[in-house]
DNA sequence: CGCCGTTTTGATAGCGCTCAACCCACGTGG
DNA sequence: CCACGTGGGTTGAGCGCTATCAAAACGGCG
């Protein structure tokens, strides 16, 4: 396939679709074809509301298009631990019990535009598709990629450690789009629930770092003077985690 | 398919292919004599040997058959963090980045005996039996859920929790074949590295819980008096994570 | 027997939490 | 136009959980 035919086929369809497809490598153009052909039921959810609840069958598989959100789970009244981040693309409801209940809830950061897909209809599609099936388990090791960096964070590193590395995630995530600064619609509450720290101990972080000139941030935006210095900062040695493993689809 | 002839395909083979396919659901007959097809090389790992190195590429994917092992990330020269445990049974290899390297370390705790079988020969028969290609999602998905809670632990639990939540899991995903007391080739350092805990600390949450009278446990064994309770203080409520998540096939 | 890894216990220090107060920006309604 | 409420950010004081250091006891193994 060319590349000017794959380049048509990925920007004229359902966003989506588009980002599900773009998710996975190696599709070929009847993938691709094949991909358009899933129905997508479209939803939007407004900031602060909850697009998938801890427990819930998860018959579909939600691609979010616009908008961010986070996956957390409640442990009791005073405490939740967010597991991870869903920026536009990203791909929810794989994070499944053995009877397809969903392990955590989701929430809106901001408001969202979904696009939700049968996951029958993905699993059919799979059995025929090579790339698809194979496409699908890129999805998941990325996600367990994920997992694994932020269990070192959460196990091994301090405070500081955790907010440079959470931070440089997040500008890593988006870099590829734009440079400067980076979208970040995240309150300190959050990157605490997160980090497994408390508001008042994220808040004296980032004051330091931003005391040491390495970011400039606030509730709408993130800029980091030096990405290299702050991923330093991190406690991974030579940058290896964030840099290659999280955003290691960007890398290719 | 009856249930004897599965059964009978089931003990008749390699005890790698035995576990690769039972940690799989809704296998037909001819998945099953698939799997029996594909090549398995046998290796023996000493104990505190190292079976898989952070970085290596991955092209085969191993069953631990006998023994015991952790995944774990060496941070730097005085921190590691222990990622999980890998009982016999369990399959290693698919905790890769996007070029295939692995993520972390894989060292047996005890001697080891590990099949190992080709990745791609594995994924060519994903392409031709929709079974097998279900099944590693569903290896890869259980994966995720154990992350999940190993995360929730390290962000939010303090040590009394950890340690109680984690003797918990070692125990339920043991309890299917045996009563009373369940193997534990763990020393408290593991514990530790796992916990995000120092050594010292570890042993003294293990101290309040034999004089609470909760657990008997030396580097050999575990034993349980009260799961129950056991599950309660470790600070899931209803005991739904380590319950329904982590060992969530057991319970089918 | 002697070594070494592991467990246990005490004393001390420090990182991060809690509580409390204050500030600021923003939206809402009178 | 201003009063007010609310959510988020900032800062200080004090405490508690967990780490660190140190030493001793234990147990397996060559």
């Amino acid at each position: 396939m060319t590349e000017h035919l794959r380049a048509h086929l990925q920007t004229a369809q359902e966003p989506a679709i588009f980002h599900f497809g773009s998710a996975m490598r190696d599709l070929t153009e009847g993938d691709w074809l094949a991909l358009n052909n899933l129905p997508v039921l479209h939803r939007f959810v407004g900031r602060g509301r909850t697009l998938l609840r801890e427990g819930d069958p998860v018959s579909r598989l939600r691609v979010v298009c616009k908008g961010w959100a986070v996956r957390s789970c409640r442990i009791d009244d005073e405490r939740r631990q967010i597991l991870d981040f869903i920026l536009p693309g990203d791909i929810v409801g794989l994070h499944v019990d053995g009877h397809g209940a969903s392990l955590a809830d989701i929430e809106a950061l901001t408001p969202c535009e979904v696009g939700e897909i049968e996951m029958k209809a993905v699993e059919r599609l799979a059995i025929q598709s090579p790339g698809v099936a194979s496409g699908l388990q890129d999805i998941l090791v990325r996600h367990l990629a994920q997992s694994n960096d932020h269990l070192v964070r959460l196990g091994r590193m301090n405070a500081y450690e955790r907010v440079c590395g959470f931070l440089s995630d997040i500008y890593t995530r988006q870099k590829d789009h734009s440079p400067g600064p980076v979208d970040f619609p995240i309150t300190q509450t959050i990157v605490a629930d997160a980090l497994g720290l408390s508001v008042v101990h994220v808040n004296r972080q980032v004051m330091q770092l931003r005391r040491e000139g390495l970011v400039t941030l606030n509730r709408r935006q993130l800029t980091i003077t030096d990405p290299d210095r702050l991923a330093d900062a991190s406690g991974f040695r030579d940058r290896k985690f964030s840099h290659n493993r999280t955003t290691y689809l960007a890398a290719e």
